[in-house]
RNA sequence: GCGACCAUAGCUCAGUUGGUUAGAGCGCCGGUUUGUGGUACCGGAGGUCGCGGGUUCGAGCCCCGUUGGUCGCCCCA
């Protein structure tokens, strides 16, 4: 091995907001795929998969071409034939685009789940980073309050079958059809420009850009102009007053915890009606678990035709974070110490049967021979076979679960 | 995009007002001890102190820059 070290050449580091993971967090984050999968099937939401590449004008049309989060927080790349390429950002863009391109109108309503890597240019911090993963659950062509409820639903089922319920919140909000809106947004431009002299600097900057985000504003100085503005309650239409209202009976017959908050807002047009984020405070500044709403406007503004929709998406790292140590078991069943050489075929033997027995299995067979059990014994596992030689004797010990011992016995008895 | 804190062995960290050859625990490798045994002891390998400049007789320590990490702001599709 050459020691020259003017032959040193640069080690590559992982991009930036990227994760590697090993051992119990690859275990978390493999149990929340493995429990969602399972619950999106108790719903009957079919299994999809979609690019991770779109062109970029899938995003851009869908987010509003010049939004920040369009011009800086996007992977955007012109690929070898010149077409803007964009790494997905979200789900929900390249789901309705692909609901549009095949035709799967033929299927309306049409439930669908998917999970995957996602990609946004921001600023790494705790639960957020530049390559993230999420789950994703949407209803698309259905308009009926039934769905927003049974998605709801299959997310506190989700959440509960995780084992992180306790301490999360769903809260729920309403914004209302088209008219209740725009008349609810023109109120609050009304307020808010009543106390310009009072706001933060952010939110003079959100009044023009974005005003109902002044609503959610962290800034304690906004917060007393922020909670004296008016609830969309005032302004709601009576349909869509009838449809927050089968949403919330909805999830009360199905004995589903909620909370309505009147300051949960979306930012852009095509959101209607349900809005809502399961919340803790468990994850420092990034507190939403799960989040989503009903976005009938989003497949026409694709160039689709009409089309109402619904979905939520739910962080896998942030639910993984959460997940407690406990609830992981990835203990093998068997490990076995090879104490002496001249017994290795043996142990490789039992070790394959017990392999193709369905047993999870691992095998200590180097390093120093006394060693072997020590090293065998700290590796976390249901039962320990230890295969040696004493005063010319072999023998073969074994200890932990006395059902897998048993087993263990059968399966050497029987090479 | 903005701010704060941080970066020393594979990992977690200590390292005094700047001063000999930079340490510990864990892990790894070897030896001894124990012998139905997860013990204890001994030894070993492993570091140009993130990187690049500067100040100084002398820098892991002070200054500047840079890269990365962490947390927060902004943003949040």
């Amino acid at each position: 091995m050459s020691k020259d070290k003017s032959a040193k050449i640069p080690t590559p580091q992982a991009v930036r907001g990227t994760q590697d993971m090993l051992g119990d967090f690859a275990d978390r984050f493999a149990h929340v795929v493995d429990t969602f999968e399972r619950v999106r099937r108790l719903y009957g939401y079919k299994r999809i998969e979609v690019p991770v590449i779109e062109p970029t004008a899938v995003f851009a049309r869908s987010l509003g071409e010049t939004t920040d989060v369009v011009s800086k927080e996007m992977y955007s790349f012109d690929d070898r034939g010149g077409e803007s390429i964009t790494l997905r950002p979200e789900f929900t863009a390249g789901i309705a685009r692909a609901y549009i391109t095949n035709g799967w109108q033929q299927f309306a309503p049409l439930k669908v789940a998917t999970h995957g890597p996602l990609f946004r240019y921001e600023r790494p911090q705790k639960g957020r980073y530049r390559q993230f993963h999420q789950l994703d659950a949407e209803v698309l062509g259905s308009d009926s309050p039934l769905a927003d409820a049974e998605l709801l639903v299959f997310a506190d089922q989700l959440l509960k079958e995780l084992g992180i319920a306790e301490g999360v919140t769903l809260t729920l909000n309403t914004l209302g059809d088209a008219a209740s809106r725009d008349a609810w947004r023109a109120a609050l431009v009304e307020h808010f420009e009543a106390h310009r002299g009072e706001l933060s600097e952010d939110s003079l900057a959100r009044l023009d850009k974005n005003p109902l985000r002044i609503l959610d504003s962290k800034d304690p100085q906004d917060r007393p102009i922020a909670d004296s503005a008016p609830d969309i309650d005032a302004f709601l239409t009576a349909e869509a007053q009838d449809f927050f209202g089968a949403v919330t009976s909805g999830l009360d017959a199905a004995d589903v915890a909620w909370e309505r908050n009147a300051r949960l807002v979306r930012g852009l047009d095509y959101y209607r009606h349900t809005a809502f984020e399961f919340v803790t405070d468990r994850l420092g500044a990034q507190g939403t678990v799960l989040g989503g709403g009903r976005y009938d406007g989003l497949i026409e503004a694709l160039g689709g035709p009409p089309t109402a929709a619904v979905g939520w998406a739910a962080g896998i790292e942030r639910l993984a974070m959460l997940v407690a140590d406990d609830v992981i078991d990835c203990r093998l069943d068997f490990v076995i110490a090879v104490e002496d050489d001249g017994q290795l075929k043996l142990a490789m033997k039992t070790l394959a049967a017990l392999r193709n027995r369905g047993f999870a299995s691992e095998i200590v067979a180097s390093g120093s021979p006394r060693k072997r059990f020590d090293k065998a014994a700290k590796i976390p596992a249901r039962a320990l076979i230890a295969i040696g030689t004493r005063d010319g004797v072999s023998y073969t010990n074994m200890r932990g679960d006395s059902e897998l011992t048993i087993v263990a016995d059968q399966t050497i008895r029987a090479l």
